[in-house]
DNA sequence: TTGTATGCGTTATCAC
DNA sequence: GTGATAACGCATACAA
């Protein structure tokens, strides 16, 4: 049953070129003189079991470092273990070139909490442009190297992610994402701090209020719809939402002064991809000759885009992109771990700003 | 030397929490009627080896549809010797708070790159402030767990370094490293860069130039100056370098119309981290109420800092981060693979600016 | 053309 | 406390 070690292996091609092979188990034990599994057991610094002599440790320890012995991730994970591999996936490139709608930010948050709790990242490329198999259904499938895995981006297939909870491979999903029960995600709490710009608003003494957002059914609008009207409630406002995929044609400057005649003193827009409805509004504003903050309050339900942040600065959140993704790491990392899950929603900071401002009572309408 | 199948599963915990498992091969196979060998066959679309009938081919596919096979990346690369996985390790974090010297330009490189070559990438953490094993001598061998590994940073320690070529395993370095003997490295060329610009500033008229750099010994420095060395050589001009750590006691209104004066009428600057050459020079020239470009040109080795970016912009070259990530991806790959390596030095690309301008023949000094 | 046998490097169990 | 040994899922010489 037993073949003798000179005899070439078989069931497997010879190592590409000489190149110096990584050093295994086997060879640690050699040098330490024990066995295989007495360095498997050494090396598993999990439990500090005390099964282990310290001389033998002693000389384990020293044999792995001489060799610069590193643990095979791909047999690690085979022998249903973990590797320390946290995945991160996302359809569009990870780095795209407009930087623009680009993860840095996340990536920030989660390189750092991911250092911080010994975890090595793996960039699935998969599906960047050019990539082997983008695309394809498979290319999925790899994040399984893996321990566990970040996804990011809007549109990841759902019925892709559906195999993984039922697997019950750790996933996490930066932004909300309900439609799948059982997914886990981390994401922005745009229902709360939508409800505290209202509140804001509110104290100011502005009793109508508008919101402009675009025609579009993700999660991050509807939230902050939902913050909206909760705010109005628990405040006692009034207002309505302009909701368009054509701003253009809603927000013209005879409906923004017909608005503000009757009794609206504030306008709210969400923000999206390009900033269009806080571009739409802004202008607007402007071609309705309204002072802001003199007449009218503009409040903005996240970040400018970055060609108008400043001058004047919106009213408004800001969304805590880098603790998102630390947020996502240790989501994920307590689901590799079989650890209770942290709360999932982390929570945007208010941005005061110069485009809010008391309300001019003269304008109040009925209501 | 068999075991029963009903007997309970040895050497092996049971899967936590009862998730379903995968169909594997093995399942597809006897679903199929072949045997779990053709079913790797089948699937291993590599070559379209003609060695599998259709009918086989047909029931084999129809029946991994069927359960929803997945591949096992960990087995297959396992059973492959390799992982497909690119390391990327920086002595700095990979995602820097302080976006002026990240790695982002490199990294849209390095991921389009591998995406397009069917890597993936792992980012080493080890060295990210509060990562686990910081600056441990150790944290360097987790890279082995890669095929191979692209550095990035300028201080990278020699030593560790020294190990990795000693054993072949394949490392490639971002920015030129000659002090190793046989580590390879990608990296801008300077030198020709600059002796471009040179060769613009001589058409231009100019007869004396002068270099303003730091007190560096980085290879960025020295090929600038070796570059401008040659340059001067191969278009007959002179000119004098100016190194020095304290730019504002060199760099003086009287000292610039001193130069100006004895001939010189073009200065260039090479790029810093920063920016603090090009700035010092900008700042001095119009001390000296010199006239950009109409008494002197002025031009920058490489990219001025972001907040002086326009207006002017610098005649001098941009490097190429992007194709320079593209590149080391490249050189990697190709180490990897064991084939001959490509170029490592990549172009340039001159940008003309308007900071200068014909050489005022007036001024014209002795040489 | 397809099946058989073996090994990849690791973990985990069980005897010693 | 330590050493065999059996999987993990897949790939691949080699036999049939």
């Amino acid at each position: 049953m037993e073949h003798p070690d000179a005899q070439p292996r078989r069931g497997r091609s010879v190592a590409p070129r000489g190149r110096a092979a990584r050093p295994r188990q086997a060879e640690v034990a050699r040098l330490a003189g024990v066995s295989q599994a007495t360095v498997s057991l050494v090396l598993a610094k999990k439990q500090k079991s005390i099964t282990i002599s310290d001389e033998t440790r002693r000389k384990v320890l020293a044999a792995a470092r001489e060799l610069g012995y590193v643990p095979d991730p791909a047999a690690s994970r085979l022998a249903a273990a973990h590797n320390n591999l946290l995945g991160v996936f996302s359809f569009t490139a990870t780095f795209p070139t407009e930087v623009q709608h680009s993860y840095y930010p996340f990536l920030v948050g989660v390189e750092q909490e991911a250092a911080s709790r010994g975890y090595d990242l793996v960039l699935f490329t998969g599906s960047s442009p050019g990539g082997a198999g983008a695309g394809a259904p498979e290319a999925l499938g790899r994040v399984r190297l893996a321990d566990g895995c970040l996804f990011l981006g809007r549109h990841i297939p759902t019925d892709q992610l559906r195999r993984f909870v039922a697997e019950g491979f750790p996933a996490v999903h930066i932004g909300r994402r309900d439609e799948l029960e059982g997914l886990s995600w981390v994401g922005a709490d745009y229902a709360s701090a939508t409800q505290d710009v209202i509140a804001h608003l509110a104290r100011l003494g502005h009793r109508r209020v508008m919101l402009v957002r675009e025609d579009d059914e993700a999660p991050a609008s509807t939230d902050r719809e939902r913050g909206f009207r909760e705010g109005l409630a628990a405040e006692g406002l009034t207002g309505e939402v302009v909701r368009t995929d054509d701003l253009a044609q809603e927000l013209t400057a005879a409906r923004m002064r017909a608005w503000h005649d009757n009794g609206v003193t504030a306008f709210v827009a969400e923000e999206t991809d390009t900033g269009g409805a806080w571009r739409g509004l802004v202008a607007a504003v402007r071609a309705a000759a309204l002072d802001v903050p003199g007449e009218v309050s503009l409040a903005l339900l996240g970040s400018p885009p970055s060609d108008l942040a400043a001058d004047p600065v919106p009213t408004g959140f800001d969304i805590p992109r880098r603790e998102l993704g630390a947020a996502a790491v240790r989501l994920l990392a307590s689901l590799v771990a079989g650890d209770p899950a942290p709360e999932p929603l982390v929570a945007c900071t208010f941005r005061p700003g110069t485009t809010s401002g008391p309300a001019n009572s003269t304008a109040q309408g009925v209501s």
